[in-house]
DNA sequence: AATTCGTGGCT
DNA sequence: TAGCCAAGAAT
């Protein structure tokens, strides 16, 4: 790791917190650490299927989907094996659905190279044992960190939201979290307070800290075991750290979709590019409305585009309001009526006619779940 | 370095 | 309520 210079502290400070981490930060932990599945059975596999659900995403969200994704794909072999289709459908709602395809496309190295045994691929010229993790699809400077250090006990320091929030504030870093400069001085004092044949343990203590105690509002400074030794803390201005440039506002798009059923009652999906955002997932054909366009041209145009057919714009289904990371969109959805040509899968990966009873085969966005379920309950009515 | 990737909980 | 941000990675 680049040395960094050291930031203007009181003499002392560093080591003050480093003892603080091993007297009071570690004991806390084993006291109140919650019981995650991950914690009982450290394979590699489980750490590593667990460290990609948590990116970006809450221990709470991710609980029910690790669950289900352990009894679905219990191994590497197993999940190589599995069709897209069903790894997707395993991930629908949990988001970045990019994660589920490169966590697929590493089970299949895994599998296919290294007979499901992560560590057979290791050549040991290669350290640290990060650098080779880090060459799998999925796999950044966090998740090979947490591998590292969760499943192979290698001195490895993470540097996530928690730790960048937790030692910030130790510290009362004021420049920018997110730049360059940030990001080397965190991973710089990460790796200094790491308790060397502790990592693990280390690890989750200061990320559990900053999930538990150090929180972005209100933290609970009072029950905190680092409170001691913490400088945003003494200056009592533990909510002005960390210092994070502020995210530019997500513009607002409207979106037209269809409802396209042909005489036997199936319903007309599309499913995503590999490479588009929800790539893989399965939708009502639709797509962005033009300037001075209506809603109905907007659906006509898209399905001519997507799909070829020529349709006309019926009754109204619903409107989905939906807020993706980088846009806000409300989508109005119309039932719509062939009036000439086959579908072909023109700009979609390919295209379904699928009975409502049959919805739930595949898997979909959050948003488009809304309209399945609109059309699903339709159907419990009649 | 700046964007593009989902979704849900919280204030 | 509208914004913030979470066990980040890829380009």
């Amino acid at each position: 790791m680049q040395a960094v210079k050291p930031q203007p502290l009181k003499t002392g400070h560093l080591a003050a917190i480093h003892r603080t981490v091993r007297n009071r930060l570690l004991p806390w932990f084993s006291t109140n650490a919650r019981g995650l599945p991950w914690r009982r059975n450290r394979t590699p596999y489980r750490v590593w299927v667990s460290e990609i659900m948590l990116q970006q995403t809450r221990v709470d969200q991710v609980l029910p989907y690790y669950s289900r994704w352990m009894k679905a794909f219990p191994s590497w072999i197993a999940l190589a094996r599995a069709p897209q289709s069903d790894v997707l459908k395993l991930w629908e709602g949990l988001g970045y659905y990019s994660r589920a395809r490169n966590l697929h496309a590493a089970a299949k190295i895994i599998a296919d190279e290294y007979g499901g045994d992560v560590s057979r691929g290791w050549k040991q010229e290669v350290q640290p044992l990060e650098n080779y993790l880090k060459k799998f699809p999925g796999i950044g400077n966090y998740t090979a960190a947490a591998i590292a250090s969760l499943a192979f006990n290698a001195d490895a320091a993470v540097v996530d939201g928690n730790v960048i929030r937790v030692l910030s504030r130790l510290f009362a870093f004021g420049g920018d979290t997110r730049d360059g400069k940030g990001k080397k001085q965190m991973q710089a004092w990460a790796d200094a307070l790491l308790v060397k044949g502790l990592s693990g343990g280390f690890n989750e203590a200061m990320m559990e800290l900053g999930a538990l105690i150090c929180l972005p509002k209100n933290p609970k400074c009072p029950e905190c075991p680092m409170k001691s030794v913490c400088a945003a803390f003494a200056e009592g201005a533990t909510e002005k750290f960390p210092v994070m440039k502020k995210k530019k506002k997500v513009p607002h798009i409207t979106v037209g979709a269809a409802v396209t059923m042909n005489r036997k009652g199936e319903v007309l999906i599309a499913q995503r590019r590999q490479d588009d955002m929800l790539g893989g997932l399965w939708e009502f054909p639709g797509g962005k409305q033009e300037s001075g366009e209506t809603i109905e041209e907007c659906i006509t145009r898209e399905l001519k585009e997507e799909l070829g057919i020529n349709t006309a714009v019926g009754g109204f289904v619903m409107t989905v309001k939906h807020a993706y990371s980088h846009f806000t969109m409300t989508m109005h959805i119309y039932r719509t009526k062939i009036i000439s040509g086959r579908p072909r899968p023109i700009h979609c990966a390919d295209y379904e006619w699928v009975k409502v009873k049959d919805f739930g085969k595949y898997a979909y966005s959050k948003a488009d779940l809304m309209v399945v379920q609109k059309l699903q309950q339709g159907c419990d009515q009649t």
